[in-house]
DNA sequence: TGAATTTGGTATATTATTGGTTTGTTATTA
DNA sequence: TAATAACAAACCAATAATATACCAAATTCA
């Protein structure tokens, strides 16, 4: 039994032919009946999602003749966060997180840390499951820098965010989060949410380090085995 | 035996995959009843949980359509460029150029050392040339930055940098940048550069602190004349 | 030249899918 | 035990995808 491919669906597979250069500057895609039969669609959708390419300037449609690729992936960088290592990544949060602590101290209202409080419970009912955890995980760090105030911090942890959300770090999660590392993981945000709470920076900041510490460790051991 | 599945869990997971960007501006999410069996909950609890997205903005529900995702954290980086401030500015670098120097220290090579030696000559003959004082500097941060042999590291402290480049910024510089200050910014560079030589990671990281502190206090200092 | 073929553009009736709704049952919680 | 919340199954109406046919302009080729 096939599924129904939408329109979308057929858009964001050619969008990622033109990006990877399997269609270049100037090819000219196979007709519309043909794409129809390739990928199992009807002309009709095809029709909506060449339409769809054509707005956003990735093809051009010329009546009675084909259409053409209008992009250049030579022009366009891949984002650095395709190619972005565990290790890497573990260096930029070392880097950063443990002054987002200290600053979060200095600025964060009392309505933030209650809403960190939230976010922290809901982590300490996921030991078992760690899709779940991971998630509310991101959402903490997120409402942690969110606390500084500072939108150009916002702007950073975003970008190192969009990071773990690849599909490559899902795998390495299920590797790491074990339900033992999650409750230790659970101990160390309450420690750092502490020494928020009572507003001290370097603590705060020392404890980040803990944990980061250990997240890497968790790390380094499972890409051994 | 499988935990039932609040709502509330269903939605923090998908605002999760939102912000990660697993699921990208506009792209439309599973069908609901799809969503039901991948999340392992009845589709009244997934609507529910969809309905809490529509509220807070994340996703818009489309009758006899779908649900399409409302959140570009893309967009965030427009503002950034256009009002990032430079004290907001401080604090990023203060995040991060500290442990940059930790970082410098383990991975650079004596050819690192020396190009950055090079840099820093440059600079101390610039000490009555506010412009070409200030290129150097960022070429000497750049670089610094580089000898971490961290691509995302290098990507953030270009983003960071590139900010520099809006106007309030350059106004800010000419006010900050006389000749005694850039006096102390090349003692204090020559410190952490010697700290760099010696392999002292802690020492390194210990003198940039130093350097922002000096270089925040003379911009908190400018910006009140 | 001139007819056949190929191309995108359009129209229409049919079928499948999707969110919206209702009803009743089963687990969980206070 | 009573109240609340998740589950399950069925149905509705709007929408999207399909299948098919035909058009007009460009290209191909006998």
């Amino acid at each position: 039994m096939e599924k129904r491919k939408s329109f979308s669906d057929i858009a964001a597979q050619l969008r990622g032919e033109i990006y990877t250069g399997r269609f270049k500057m100037n090819d000219r895609l196979p007709p519309e009946r043909d794409l129809a039969e390739i990928m199992k669609a009807s002309r009709g959708t095809i029709r909506k999602a060449l339409e769809q390419l054509e707005n956003e300037g990735l093809v051009g449609i010329v009546n009675n003749s084909g259409t053409y690729v209008r992009f250049n992936n030579k022009n366009i960088r891949q984002p650095i966060f395709e190619s972005a290592r565990p290790l890497e990544l573990m260096d930029a949060r070392f880097a950063f997180e443990p002054h987002i602590c200290r600053l979060s101290v200095l600025n964060a209202r009392p309505i933030d840390i209650l809403e960190l409080s939230g976010i922290q419970d809901a982590m300490e009912t996921k030991v078992e499951d760690a899709v779940a955890f991971a998630n509310l995980d991101t959402q903490f760090h997120m409402k942690l820098v969110a606390t500084t105030g500072n939108p150009l911090l916002e702007w950073i942890a975003m970008q190192i965010n969009s990071v773990r959300g690849n599909q490559s770090w899902t795998r390495m999660r299920q590797l790491t989060l074990e339900p033992n590392i999650i409750y230790k993981y659970n101990l160390q945000h309450r420690q750092i949410l502490d020494a928020i709470k009572f507003r001290e920076p370097e603590l705060a900041a020392e404890r980040m380090k803990e944990h980061l510490e250990t997240a890497r460790l968790s790390l380094t051991r499972a890409s051994a085995t």
